[in-house]
DNA sequence: TTGTAGGCGTTATCAA
DNA sequence: TTGATAACGCCTACAA
């Protein structure tokens, strides 16, 4: 059946009531409502969207930006955090809407959007420090939640973040509390603010463990395979190498444990390694998968959270709220005590 | 400005000849286009989406459904899928609509989304032999085109593919004529076509040259790193070793590099390895990453080609039609003749 | 070349 | 509890 129309005339009912009854509204009769429901089904009927969007003046839809230049790489948490986010939409019964566009588009790409009422509201990847998109979607009026945080006022917007300084402090404080006092950072690029934090955890730890940071030990770049493999190689050629390293992510890890290999260095006993896991379906670097020891806060929750958080505010069920999730220790094998340590029988083993 | 009438008294004009100029209509005069061209702009009006697609009865929209079990892993090709298909959705007009669901609901959003008008067609992601998802498809009059190809009457419904065949055939080709005998197969679940279709071409390969495909030297499993991984420490643990292998994605390469090295075989010296790649952005295997030989052939290519191929066709301006690609031979440097060979003097050395 | 009027399929207001 | 009727904002015959 294709439309409201018919089926009234079918059922000898106004327009008015069928729709009344399809959508829950109190002051129609059971009896009718029932009777409905039942002719729907059967002759299957399920409104128009847009009649309905334009109509009600929603759009129900989400969308995601996402800008990209020619032989730009696109970020593989992305998929994750899409199965977690859509996974929601498809429940509350949102459409998500992905708009890939060239990099130098992403702007015009809202205000399209926006003015064109094609979505309700949008999540903001990969925020910058200072990140010009959060103005402008403020200025046009358009309802957004921010997946990380920038460095701008932090209550002013909504946000879903992982808290990094905390996960990277303890990584190193654990690894400090091994006996480790060289311990390397392989990091992402800094000017995503999750990465500069990251460092900061890191660095804190440190020095309340009367450590100087090296800087000799720390690299940023792409979170690949290649930069870990790199910044591990880089390391262990060090006059001075660290016996532990810290990653900020699945696929530099894997970098970074090749790396170690070719140095004869296991994983545990020759060189420990913690990794930031961002549970990501399709590599599983925790114990259970590779067996390393990370600090873990799945993407999938953190997307899940993001569309319910802004599906909340878009609905009027809540105001701008923040939520910072907190990544978890996990043990795995490739944890332990320096070398020297162990000779020196200065730590007790872990575990 | 929010609508066309305002605009319209604004200029003078009625909401037709506006509507007209805006949309390039031929029978409106230059001057007049003109001025409502520039006065949209700066009353920054844009049309409302819903508005125009309840009135032309198009959603210019494309569907991709994806279906997700509870813990499933979710493919990380589709990242740089979508990449290119959004590309061209963009330049197009068009909207992505992303649709994850429960692994068991497919078919029902499909009615969905077909009985809404949300969407003008969708494109089909992992078709299975016999896929259900066709027929159904066919029976609710949803255009739709085929990433993959099924076992089902191939020129019936449209589709983009790679020539897996041939590929694995040519890989395998290229491994004989160096000299290698003994060559494993770490392929897919067999379940999806492509991965049948490559054992195909890999035992062409073999059986041309007089070889006998070995069961003891495949493997079919999901395409991440830890399959890669066993798939490779179980060849090398035979008594009779392969001397190369051949590997179907970048994801299990990495495990089977592991696993080789453990071994203490050098790629292309003590291990000949050659790897299908679909030239993951965030996954450079090839030369100028992690130098491997490989088959390439860009999947964000192959999703360009699928969302331009199914535009055209709910455009009218094309048929159902069908496009196979062929990955391309890429030397690297982890291809060599076999250690036995190497000793003999058997094969001149390649390049 | 421009304008008038009706329709697209819903939802929402007001009256019965 | 139900039903007319008027939006929602655009497109498109048909008329001028």
């Amino acid at each position: 059946m294709a439309n409201l129309r018919q089926l009234s005339e079918k059922l000898g009912l106004s327009q008015t009531t069928i729709s009344r009854a399809l959508n829950g509204y109190p002051e129609v009769s059971e009896a009718t409502r029932q009777r409905v429901i039942e002719a729907a089904r059967q002759y299957d009927y399920e409104p128009n969207s847009s009649a309905r969007r334009l109509a009600t003046g929603k759009a129900r839809t989400i969308g995601h930006v996402i800008p990209v230049a020619k032989h730009d790489m696109i970020n593989p948490h992305f998929t994750d955090f899409i199965a977690g986010a859509g996974a929601v939409y498809s429940q509350r019964g949102y459409d998500m809407l992905i708009s890939v566009v060239d990099g130098d588009k992403e702007a015009e790409t809202y205000r399209a959007l926006s003015r064109n009422r094609r979505v309700d509201g949008v999540i903001v990847h990969g925020p910058m420090a200072h990140d010009e998109r959060l103005p402008l979607l403020a200025e046009i009026g358009l309802p957004f939640l921010v997946h990380g945080r920038t460095l701008q006022a932090e209550d002013s917007y909504s946000w879903v973040d992982v808290n990094n300084r905390r996960a990277f402090r303890e990584a190193a404080r654990h690894l400090i509390a091994l006996g480790h006092r060289r311990i390397g950072l392989v990091n992402g690029w800094e000017h995503m603010v999750f990465a500069q934090r990251r460092r900061e955890g890191y660095e804190e730890a440190l020095r309340e463990a009367g450590l100087e940071p090296d800087p000799a030990l720390m690299s940023s770049n792409e979170m690949i395979e290649p930069a870990g493999y790199e910044a591990m190689k880089r390391f262990l050629l060090l006059p001075d190498p660290p016996t532990a390293v810290i990653c900020s992510s699945a696929l530099p890890a894997l970098g970074v444990m090749g790396a170690a290999r070719e140095f004869d260095l296991m994983p545990g006993t020759g060189m420990s390694i913690i990794c930031y896991d961002d549970n990501l379906s399709f590599l599983d670097i925790g114990p259970g998968g590779m067996g390393l020891t990370v600090m873990r806060s799945g993407i999938r929750e953190a997307g899940r959270h993001c569309a319910m958080m802004l599906i909340d505010r878009i609905e009027g069920k809540a105001t701008p709220s923040q939520m910072l999730l907190e990544a978890e220790l996990v043990q795995g094998s490739s944890t332990g005590p320096p070398p020297a340590a162990l000779v020196a029988g200065k730590t007790s083993a872990h575990r």
